[in-house]
DNA sequence: ACAATCCCGACGAAATCACTCGGGATTGAG
DNA sequence: CTCAATCCCGAGTGATTTCGTCGGGATTGT
């Protein structure tokens, strides 16, 4: 979630603020978050004043670890998908040539997953304010 | 539809004979070779000894259109798609980030998809046989 | 005339998605 | 110690999409 990357190193969030701040049903978000928890992508403390936090800075954390997590292996078709583990072969395999299209379509997605991180789609507010107030601060 | 790609120049192929090779159920060909047509990828010829052809070389016929044709709109998120028309404009869009992470993966998308014709997936056995009679009807 | 073929709209089963519900377990604060 | 805030987690629901069926009509070569 963008949000965990935007309230990076301020602490555990909270998922009743997230919910507030992104507008979807606090339920749902739990679900979310403990699919990317299980992935190691964002570590929980429980109990009062507990919540989420990103593992790693979000420059480190991949789009392509974050949508995995979240929605399983990348395969625009299930006969091309990322994962061995889960890979299926599709009956018609023996004569179907349009699997080739699928892995490089896939390859594509992957490509540009990759090459994004959670820093990215964070807004850059927030982090300009950061870096002024190290600008402030260290002299 | 491959199948078409492979008979290309052959007359045009009834949607039994095309059922059979895929072994795919004719009425559902019938629903997306429906759709070809309408885009103009392919041309029905009715009445007995009737069937479909494409309209152009497989290697003029990219793999987007053919997609367009039978899935609609590229786009992996109904915010990101391909076409201005079906544009929808999601109620987050203000606050959301991550539009620019699925236009790129659309990009992504699309261009592998331009850049693969028809013929890239008819198997080459077929072709190799003509450029075959070819250089032995020649000389 | 008739059989092969395309044309087409309506229907249905199964999977997936986005979300809800309800009740537990853990922990900091008073 | 107690209590409220918070995470934990499995089960359930409603809408949508996907893949596919059905039935009957319209054209056309033989």
């Amino acid at each position: 979630m963008v949000q965990l990357g935007v309230r990076y190193g301020t602490g555990p969030a909270s998922l009743a603020e997230i919910a507030a701040d992104e507008d979807l049903p606090r339920a749902y978000l739990e679900q979310l978050v403990m699919s990317l928890r299980d992935a190691g992508l964002v570590a929980s403390t429980r109990g009062a004043h507990g919540g989420y936090e990103l593992t790693r800075q979000p420059e480190t954390i991949r789009m392509s670890e974050v949508l995995r997590a979240l929605e399983g292996p990348i395969a625009p078709m299930l006969c091309a998908t990322d994962d061995p583990e889960h890979a299926v072969t599709c009956d018609r395999s023996a004569r179907c040539t349009v699997n080739v299209l699928w892995v490089r379509v896939r390859d594509a997605i992957t490509g540009t997953l990759e090459s994004m991180t959670l820093a990215d789609l964070v807004p850059p507010r927030l982090v300009a304010v950061d870096d002024l107030q190290g600008a402030l601060i260290a002299p």
